[in-house]
RNA sequence: GUGGCUGUAGUUCAAUCGGUUAGAGCACUGGAUUGUGGUUCCAGGUGUUGUGGGUUCGAGUCCCAUCAGCCACCCCA
C-alpha cells in the first residue's frame, strides 16, 4: 500500500472512478435536456479568474471570499482565484464579449468544477462540481419563476422526491436600509445573549443574523422583524407574481422568510431546494435575483437570475434512495476465439462489429474457453460470440445469451443483423 | 478555521493485558472441465498494520508528530 500510495488526491478532493463516472454522466445528459427545452445555451468559462472580480461581486465580508478562495499569482504577478461559484465568470463573460443586449433575454447554463477551502466532510469538497443556470435581462417576475421551475424539473426528473423547495424575497438595497435598521435594533436589545459571529453580524451584515444556528440566536431571530414585512411596494408585489406564477405552473413550495442566501450580489428572490432526507450539507441547488450585479461588475444596468446545485448531493440524495442511473456501460458483445485458427478470422469480425458501431471486446491474452466465458461474464456484455473450428469450417458463428444462458450458431452474415436486432 | 473519532490484504473486518511467523469472508488468478461464465471443490499472492519518530527485551496494540477520512461546529453545493 505505501508505495502504490505515495501519492493521493489533494485533501478534500477525490478521482471520478470508472465505476461512478456514468453517475455523471447521467445528471449531466439530463440537465443538458432540461436545459435544451428551456432554450438554454451553454457558456464555458476558465477556471480561474483575477480575484477582485469575485471580491467585488461576492461581497469581500462573505466566508467564500474571507477564507475559503484558492488564490494563487501567476509569473508575472497577476492575482488570481480558483472560482468558487459560477455566476460572477458568466456575468463578467457577458459583460466582455457583449452578449447581451438590451430588451433581449440571454439564457446560459454551464457545468463544471468549483473550489472552496473548506474543511472537507461528505457531500463537502474542495473541488466540487456545479451545475448552474444564468438568465439575463428580464426582471419580470414570470422569469424568476421559471428558473424556479427548471430547477423543480429537473430535481424531480432525476427521481428525487425527499426535497423541498423554499422560496423568500431579500428585497432590493432600499429595502435592506430600513429593514436593517430594524433588525439591527431589534438584536441590539439582546446583545448579550448573542454569538460572538451575530456581534459583528451587526455592525457588518444584519440578515446573517437570521441565518445563524446557534440555538441560542436561533431562539433570538424567531421572533425578529420578517423582511417580507418590510418590503417596499415595487419588492412586495414582484414576490407575490412569483408566487403567483409558481401557483399557474402548479409548483409546490414553501416561503421561509429565513433565507438569506450566502453572497451579497442577490436581491428580491432567494431559492433553495433542500434534501428533507439528511440533516446536514443537504442544500441541493440555491439561487436567485441579482439585479445589481452587472452595474457591480461595470456593465450597463441588467437584472437577471439564476441558480447553481452540486453534482456530489445529488448523487448522494439519489443513491440514498436507490434511484437509477441508467444503465451502468457494457459492451454488446465479447468475442471469444477458440484456437489459433480462429484468430485471422476473429479479428475481421471484431472490426467489422466495431466500424457497425457496435461495443465489442476482445481479450488476447486470455486462452482458454473458461478464462474467456468468464471475463466475458465479468464484462457484463449481453452476448458472447463464440468462434472456433467449427465454427471456422461452416462460417457460422454461435452466439450465447449470457444472461440466459442460451445459445444457438448462425452463419456469420447474419451475426450484425442479430446484434443490431437486439 | 475550532473540537472530537478513526486509519490493518483490492475490499469488509479479526488479532486477548504490549508477546514471538498479523488472520477470515468477499473479490481476484489458476486448476478440477484443453468447446462453455455467473453453482461447487482445490490451490495461490494478498501486507513495510497511512507515514515518520519515540517508549520497551519486544509495538498493529502505548506516547508524540504528520497525512488522510469521518462526525459536530462553521459554511454551503
Amino acid at each position: 500500500m505505501s508505495k502504490a500510495n505515495l501519492y493521493k488526491a489533494p485533501r478534500g478532493t477525490f478521482d471520478i472512478l470508472p465505476g461512478q463516472s456514468y453517475k455523471w454522466q447521467w445528471i449531466t445528459e439530463k440537465f443538458r435536456e432540461i436545459a435544451s427545452v428551456f432554450n438554454y445555451r451553454e457558456i464555458v468559462t476558465p477556471i480561474f479568474e483575477v480575484v477582485d472580480l469575485f471580491e467585488r461581486s461576492v461581497g469581500s465580508t462573505t466566508d467564500i471570499v474571507e477564507k475559503e478562495m484558492y488564490i494563487f499569482t501567476d509569473r508575472k504577478d497577476r492575482v488570481f482565484a480558483l472560482r468558487p461559484e459560477g455566476t460572477a465568470p458568466v456575468v463578467r463573460s457577458t459583460i466582455e464579449n457583449h452578449l447581451q443586449k438590451d430588451g433581449n433575454i440571454s439564457k446560459l447554463f454551464y457545468l463544471g468544477p468549483m473550489f472552496r477551502y473548506d474543511r472537507p466532510q461528505k457531500g463537502r469538497y474542495r473541488q466540487f462540481y456545479q451545475y448552474g443556470i444564468e438568465l439575463i435581462g428580464s426582471r419580470h417576475p414570470y422569469n424568476d419563476a421559471e428558473v424556479i421551475w427548471f430547477a423543480d424539473m429537473f430535481v424531480r426528473n432525476l427521481g428525487i422526491k425527499d426535497f423541498c423547495l423554499e422560496i423568500n424575497s431579500i428585497g432590493c438595497p432600499k429595502c435592506s436600509i430600513e429593514y436593517d435598521k430594524v433588525l439591527v435594533s431589534f438584536f441590539s436589545k439582546y446583545k448579550p445573549d448573542l454569538c460572538p459571529d451575530c456581534h459583528n453580524r451587526i455592525a457588518t451584515n444584519p440578515k446573517r443574523l437570521l441565518d445563524c444556528k446557534v440555538s441560542k440566536c436561533r431562539t433570538i431571530a424567531k421572533d425578529a422583524p420578517l423582511i417580507l414585512d418590510y418590503l417596499d411596494q415595487e419588492c412586495d408585489y414582484h414576490f407575490k407574481n412569483v408566487c403567483s406564477y409558481l401557483d399557474y405552473l402548479n409548483i409546490k413550495y414553501d416561503i421561509n422568510p429565513f433565507i438569506v442566501r450566502g453572497l451579497d450580489y442577490y436581491n428580491r428572490t432567494a431559492f433553495e431546494i433542500t434534501d428533507t432526507s439528511r440533516k446536514t450539507q443537504n442544500a441541493l441547488l440555491g439561487g436567485g435575483r441579482y439585479d445589481g450585479l452587472f452595474a457591480t461588475l461595470g456593465g450597463s444596468d441588467t437584472p437577471a437570475i439564476g441558480f447553481a446545485g452540486g453534482f456530489e448531493r445529488l448523487i448522494g440524495a439519489m443513491e440514498q434512495n436507490n434511484l437509477c442511473f441508467g444503465n451502468e456501460p457494457a459492451p454488446d458483445a465479447y468475442l471469444i476465439i477458440i484456437g489459433d485458427r480462429a484468430v485471422p478470422e476473429g479479428l475481421k469480425l471484431i472490426m467489422e462489429l466495431r466500424d457497425k458501431g457496435i461495443k465489442t471486446e476482445y481479450n488476447i491474452e486470455k486462452n482458454s474457453l473458461k478464462a474467456q466465458m468468464k471475463a466475458a461474464a465479468n464484462s457484463k456484455a449481453r452476448y458472447a460470440l463464440m468462434l472456433g473450428d467449427d465454427e471456422i469450417d461452416t462460417k457460422t458463428i454461435t452466439i450465447k445469451d449470457l444472461d440466459k444462458g442460451i445459445q444457438n450458431t448462425y452463419p456469420q452474415e447474419y451475426l450484425i443483423t442479430f446484434l443490431i436486432k437486439s
